[in-house]
DNA sequence: ATAAACTATGGACATTACTCCACAGTCAAG
DNA sequence: CTTGACTGTGGAGTAATGTCCATAGTTTAT
């Protein structure tokens, strides 16, 4: 499919998309024979995760770390196991973390009267 | 305390700490006679509120509006209300990504434990 | 009284993550 | 064959979020 298609079904500006292109956060699509790009089904489940992963407040960076991990195969097994490991961690502190403000703010709303004593402490 | 006891407190530098004053994240502290700031034991909670919500992907104009509504007089209860549901609902949304995320680390990390015996973790 | 460590301010600089622009080639419809 | 929508590239511009710097006043210890 051409990038105007894949921006719709994603949601992302053809800007976007190159730029994580350059990026290396999704590899090059193949080329039309009139250079345009060509992408396939795969892209959108790849840019879904991106934009999820971003919502989620993980960097650029982390996005590119983790999904070369994910798709990598010049990494031993315990190295990238190792990796894995440490990016669940990342991830449960974070579903906590959550956890708490959904918490605070469930609180609040349950006594708005004394919404001001839950973060002021 | 002075400022630089709460950068070794929170972990934030001196710069960010007024940065987040500029912008009205925090309030003004009040001054000692020399002009210097004097925060009290509630900036600590404050800001640890503010570090935890950057990481879960809020920004900051997100962040200063969330903690207005915390503090605000000039809202009703049911403007308050309204506000707080529809952030809830964004933590929801947010949890429920991270646990699809999750998910995904675990397959891949289940898939290489069919390989455990290589593993050297 | 001097040095070291702390504080203040305003403004310049940096990074991340886009977003826009100018210019040019391609394609499909009329 | 022209027009309008699409695509390509490289590079400039922007907003958010800090970070650094120069300059200057204050406090504490020796």
């Amino acid at each position: 499919m051409n990038i105007k298609e894949l921006t719709e079904i994603v949601g992302l500006s053809r800007d976007t998309i190159r730029f994580y292109e350059r990026e290396g956060l999704i590899s090059s699509p193949s080329r039309k024979s009139n250079g345009y790009r060509d992408y396939d089904n795969r892209i959108v489940v790849q840019l879904n995760m991106i934009i999820m992963a971003k919502e989620l407040g993980f960097t650029l960076k982390e996005i590119r770390e983790l999904t070369e991990l994910l798709y990598s195969n010049n990494l031993t097994q315990s190295q990238m196991g190792e990796k894995l490991l440490e990016k669940n961690k990342q991830i449960e502190v974070k579903i906590l973390e959550l956890s708490k403000m959904k918490a605070l703010i469930d609180d609040a709303l349950k006594g708005m009267c004394s919404y001001k004593d839950k973060l002021a402490l």
